[in-house]
DNA sequence: GAGTGGTCTAGACCACATT
DNA sequence: ATGTGGTCTAGACCACTCT
C-alpha cells in the first residue's frame, strides 16, 4: 500500500495527551470537585483497567505520579486513597541574590569586605562542624542593586572540603554559584528571623537608623558534611521575600 | 519441575531495593563522584540496558524520575544529560501555627479578637480579588504558645467562596485547616517582611518594646481564584522559622 | 484464598533530531 | 537511515492485608 498525501489532519480540540496525564486529570477532576474528598477510596487498579480501558502499568504509572505528587497515599494489600489534604505543602522558594536583583531590573555588584583563612573559635567551629582551631575560610560580602547595599552576607566555608574557596572570582560569580558548580547534590537548611540592625549590620548596610531586618542562616550540606554557612541580612525596608 | 524446600535464603548484605532504585543510585553515585559533571552525557537507554542487564522500562522509569528530580535533563531524539547544578532548589517549608507550637512541646491555645462580615474597602477588596462594596469575611486571631501571644493572624476570606466562613468553630481547627478541609488542591503564595511592631501589633502580641517581627503574608487559591489572604506577624524574639 | 498494590519484562509503535 | 527518548501493552511474579 502506497503512501500518497498524508490526510489533513483530523482537526482535534481535545490535546493529544498521553494516556497516563488523561487518568492522572480523571482523577484529580473528582478530587477536586469533591467527588473524592479526603481518606475516600479509589476504585482499584483492576477496576479502572477495566473501565478506562487502559492497560495496568499506565493506570499505575498515573497512580504512582500522584502519590509522588501527594494527592493520594496507598497502601499494599489495602487500596489507594485521597490523601488528606492538610498535606499541602507550603513552600518558598529562596532565590539567588544575583537572580533577585536582576529580575528587578537593576545592575548588580558585590563588594568584598574580606576573604580569609581564620583559626575555627568555638562559634565558628560550631557552625561548620569542625574542631576548635582548624581552618576555615570566612568571606564577607555586600551584595548591592544599583550600588546600594541589599544584603549582607558573612560566610564561613569548610577549608579541608573546599580548599580553592580563597582563589575564587567573586566578581563573576556569587559564593553560591562557586558551591554549586564545585559540588553536585548540595542540600539546604535554613531558618529565617527578624533582628534590628546591630551596629555592625547598620554600618555595612548603610542604613542610618536602627531597621528592622531580615536574617537567613543557610547550612549547605554535601551528603554528610557541612561545606558551608552563611548569615545573610536584608534591611526589612529595601527587600521582601517572595 | 517440582519446587520443594524453598531455598534458604542467600545471606544478602546488600538490602533488597527494587533494581529502578538500583539503577537510580548507579547514576547518583557518578554524578556525586564528578565522574559525570554537569551537562555531561549519559549512556543511552539502550547502552544502560545491555551494560546493566535490565529491561528498558525499568531503566526509563530509573532515568524518568531522576529527571523529575531535577538532576537529570532529557531531550527527545538527542539523549540525556546531567543537569546544570544551580539548579538546586532551596526551599523553605512553612508549618502551620499549631504544629509550630506542638512541636516545641508547649500548648497551644487561640484567642479570637473578631471574626465578622465587612463591606470591602479599596484595601481588602485588592487583597482577595473581589469588587469594592462586596461582603468579605475578616477573622483577627492571636495565636498563643502557653498563653504567650506568639502570632497575629489578621485574615480576609471571600464570602461568595466560602460562606460557611464565619460559622467554623476555630478552637478545634485552625483557619489553615478549615481552609484546607474545605477545599482541595489550594496553592499558596507568600511573601515574607521584617519589620518593626506598631501600636496595634505591640498590643495584640503583648509587646513592651518596639520588636523586629516576621511578616508572613499568604494568599490562598482554589484554582484560579483567591479564596483567602492572611498577614501573619511573628515577633522575632519569639520564633524564627526553621 | 481473594484482592490489593509494587515491580519487572519483552516487545511494540511513535516523535524527534542528527547524519 | 539511525539513534534517541516517550509511551503503551499484556502478562507475569511478588508482598501484603483482610477475612
Amino acid at each position: 500500500m502506497t503512501k500518497k498525501t498524508p490526510l489533513p489532519k483530523p482537526v482535534s480540540y481535545a490535546p493529544p495527551k498521553p494516556l497516563y496525564e488523561r487518568v492522572k486529570s480523571h482523577v484529580l477532576k473528582r478530587i477536586s470537585s469533591g467527588e473524592w474528598p479526603a481518606y475516600c477510596r479509589l476504585p482499584s487498579e483492576h477496576t479502572l483497567v477495566k473501565d478506562m480501558g487502559i492497560s495496568r502499568m499506565t493506570i499505575h504509572r498515573a497512580l504512582r505520579e500522584l502519590t509522588q505528587a501527594g494527592f493520594l497515599e496507598r497502601i499494599q494489600g489495602v487500596g489507594t486513597f485521597v490523601a488528606s489534604l492538610k498535606t499541602a505543602p507550603k513552600n518558598l522558594e529562596l532565590k539567588d541574590i544575583d537572580q533577585i536583583v536582576h529580575s528587578r531590573g537593576s545592575k548588580y555588584s558585590c563588594k568584598i569586605h574580606f576573604l580569609q583563612a581564620e583559626l575555627a573559635d568555638a562559634d565558628a567551629a560550631k557552625l561548620i562542624a569542625v574542631s576548635e582551631g582548624d581552618q576555615v575560610f570566612r568571606s564577607y560580602f555586600v551584595h548591592c542593586e544599583n550600588d546600594v547595599p541589599l544584603m549582607l552576607e558573612d560566610r564561613h566555608v569548610n577549608a579541608a572540603l573546599f580548599p580553592e574557596y580563597l582563589r575564587m572570582d567573586f566578581h563573576d560569580a556569587t559564593a553560591e554559584n562557586c558551591l554549586s558548580t564545585r559540588f553536585a547534590l548540595l542540600s539546604h537548611e535554613h531558618s529565617i528571623q527578624a533582628k534590628i540592625s546591630d551596629a555592625e549590620v547598620s554600618h555595612f548596610l548603610a542604613l542610618d537608623t536602627a531597621t528592622a531586618c531580615l536574617v537567613i542562616n543557610r547550612r549547605t550540606w554535601f551528603g554528610e558534611r557541612i561545606v558551608s554557612t552563611a548569615r545573610m541580612v536584608y534591611p526589612g525596608n529595601r527587600y521582601q521575600l517572595n
